[in-house]
RNA sequence: GCGCCCGUAGCUCAAUGGAUAGAGCUACCGGUUUCUACCCGGUCGGUUGGGGGUUCGAGUCCCUCCGGGCGCACCA
């Protein structure tokens, strides 16, 4: 760890970051497992929390509690022993036993403060980490029809997909975010059939897509391309849907950019048939042995693996089902090399999720480990408290074009990832369009600014912070100490969205961060006044600007989310 | 009928089995001759839908009931 050889190589002031604070209980353990002869259990990561209440020290873990049954001590004795131990460490000021066993511990200021040292150096890397390292995965989502303009659900999908992803990343896994078009199937035929009625002035069939954006592709493709008026009618609907299907994919890949939501691969349903990935699945399925014959269909039986029923690969009149193409999908996405597939659906799929899973079995996988699917829950849009439902250019959903155009990149994706995926979500565009700090992102984005304001003002006044001396001891206050432990809190926050697949931890993460940055603001002053000399304390505390802003533009970071310098 | 998700303050929502369940908004009270007040402090607000259980400890895990959303194709 970087703290670690600065204390060993420059004589710097121990620095005691969470994670080796965890690990030097680790370390206590295994010290009293020996000398007593204890049989414990050491986990791999001893958990460590931060109590709400500060009265109970910087850090606090139940380690105590949870080992000694199997210490066969009590716990209160088991966390004396410990802090015996633990006491003994340079950099801890004290702990103690507290209730039925928790250790509370202390740490020295010093120690503390050495962590802002640590995050200006780390840099942009602060807070990524090794916990995924070496998993290769596939993140799957929004994979919408391209028959027209992406909607809301769509819109939650692409941005905490994207932010999952970029969190994965951080946490040491390599990552591709991968679109599955499905450009396949009687759901383009309407498209087709519906641009080309409009195209020939007449009206939409009943089953066709109604949107606005229909006139506008029908008339983009009549001046285009003139001719087909001339092609009889089966070749003209298929002209239209061809020609309709890249103007509309080119619409989604653009607006997905424009909400920074880079694919790396946008995979055609088409062309999983067209290469012969379809049969390739199917042969893999039948050598496990899944597949059967029934009524002149083809089966895979997926109910020995947890479905409700089997379900059909090829139908009596020959055709491949649409559940044939995931499976083929599935087993592409295998032997292109991703250890696993995540799937990232909507609520009304989550009937899939068994069918997904026991895909995974039928093709000799492990589904707890090869696919995993995640479920968003809807979203609902309000204004003033009226629900939202006509968009400008789709008539009755509202679109992602839609949502950026009322409240702007920033503040849709962070409104959208600050919400566990898994619960409902209502959002009012009057709150999310307020600059003020009933709107989050800009509460976090202002504190950002607000740093680097500081940092400028020390610019224009020649402090030059980086090379001067800086004692960690002058953190000493108690908006300092909390900051420095929000601050010190980051890479497990970022450890734990990515285990949890769930990034909101982040962004309220960085609501917690900014408000002990303006609790510090507000009662800490950082640079000199008129003709003051600049003394230890401020440098210390540009120090910890430094790390603070360097925090939140990382995590911003990770949400897709800009840092402003200036606000 | 079967299955999945949800139910936490008036509203929108947090809380990886831990200590007194937290934020923001709303209402009210206060703070800046000083680095960005888009900020900070305070007051009011709860039987975590109900009832059982598991254990040192449950909003969190199990069972059951109530309420809401969604899904149960040889459609895509």
């Amino acid at each position: 760890m970087h703290e670690g050889k600065y204390a060993l190589s420059t004589g710097y002031a121990a620095g005691v970051t969470p994670e080796e604070l965890s690990e030097q209980v680790r370390g206590a353990l295994s010290d009293l497992a020996r000398s007593q002869g204890l049989t414990v259990d050491i986990p791999e990561v001893v958990h460590l929390e931060r109590p709400r209440n500060r009265d109970h020290g910087d850090y606090a873990t139940n380690i105590a509690m949870a080992l000694a049954k199997s210490a066969g001590l009590s716990p209160r004795d088991l966390a004396e022993a410990l802090c015996a131990v633990l006491s003994q460490w340079p950099g801890i000021e004290s702990a103690s036993v507290a209730g039925p066993g928790f250790i509370n511990i202390r740490l020295d200021t010093a120690a503390q403060g050495e962590l802002a040292r640590t995050i200006v150096s780390a840099g942009e890397h602060y807070g990524h980490g090794t916990l995924l390292a070496g998993q290769v995965i596939n993140v799957e989502f929004i994979s919408a029809n391209p028959t027209g303009p992406l909607h809301l659900g769509h819109t939650r999908w692409a941005a905490i997909g994207d932010a999952i992803a970029r969190v994965l990343a951080a946490a040491g896994a390599t990552v591709a975010k991968e679109f599955y078009i499905n450009d396949r199937g009687v759901q383009m035929d309407r498209f087709g059939a519906s641009v080309m009625a409009v195209a020939q002035g007449k009206p939409v069939p009943e089953d066709g897509y109604h949107g606005g954006y229909i006139t506008d592709l029908a008339a983009a493709i009549s001046a285009q391309h003139p001719e087909f008026a001339l092609l009889d009618d089966a070749e003209q609907v298929s002209a239209y849907r061809e020609a309709a299907y890249e103007l509309q994919l080119a619409q989604q890949q653009q607006v997905l950019e424009l909400f920074r939501t880079h694919f790396d691969v946008w995979y055609s349903e088409r062309s999983l048939h067209e290469s012969g990935a379809v049969p390739a699945g199917l042969q893999r399925l039948r050598e496990q042995g899944h597949v059967f014959e029934l009524d002149g269909a083809l089966w895979l039986r997926t109910t020995d693996f947890g479905d409700d029923k089997d379900r059909v690969l090829i139908k009596a009149d020959g055709e491949y089902t649409y559940f044939a193409s995931d499976t083929a999908y599935y087993v592409d996405k295998r032997n292109r090399g991703f250890d696993r597939a995540i799937y990232l659906l909507g609520a009304d799929h989550h009937g899939y999720v068994n069918r997904l899973r026991a895909v995974a079995a039928c093709a000799g996988d492990d589904m707890d480990a090869n696919v995993e699917v995640l479920i968003g829950q809807l979203v609902k849009i309000t204004r003033a408290g009226e629900e939202v439902k006509l968009s400008k250019r789709a008539g009755n959903i509202v679109t992602l074009e839609d949502l950026v155009d009322e409240v702007g990149v920033d503040a849709a994706r962070y409104s959208l990832i600050r919400y566990p995926a898994d619960s409902p979500l209502t959002l009012d565009l009057e709150v999310i369009t307020q600059h003020t700090s009933d709107n989050p992102v800009f509460y976090v984005q202002y504190a950002h600014a607000r740093v680097c304001s500081v940092l400028r003002n020390a610019q224009d006044l020649h402090i030059d912070w980086r090379s001067a001396d800086f004692e960690p001891a002058a953190l000493s206050t108690e908006q300092e100490s909390a900051l420095l432990g929000a601050l010190g809190q980051f890479p497990r926050i970022v450890a734990g969205a990515a285990e949890l697949r769930e990034p909101h931890r982040i962004a309220r993460y960085l609501e917690r961060t900014a408000t002990a940055y303006h609790r510090f603001y507000d009662n800490c002053r950082v640079l000199p006044r008129g003709d003051e000399p600049v003394t230890e304390e401020h440098l210390a505390r540009l120090w910890l600007c430094a790390a603070t802003r360097q925090t939140i533009a990382n995590g911003l970071q990770l949400l897709g989310v800009h840092a402003p310098e200036r606000m």
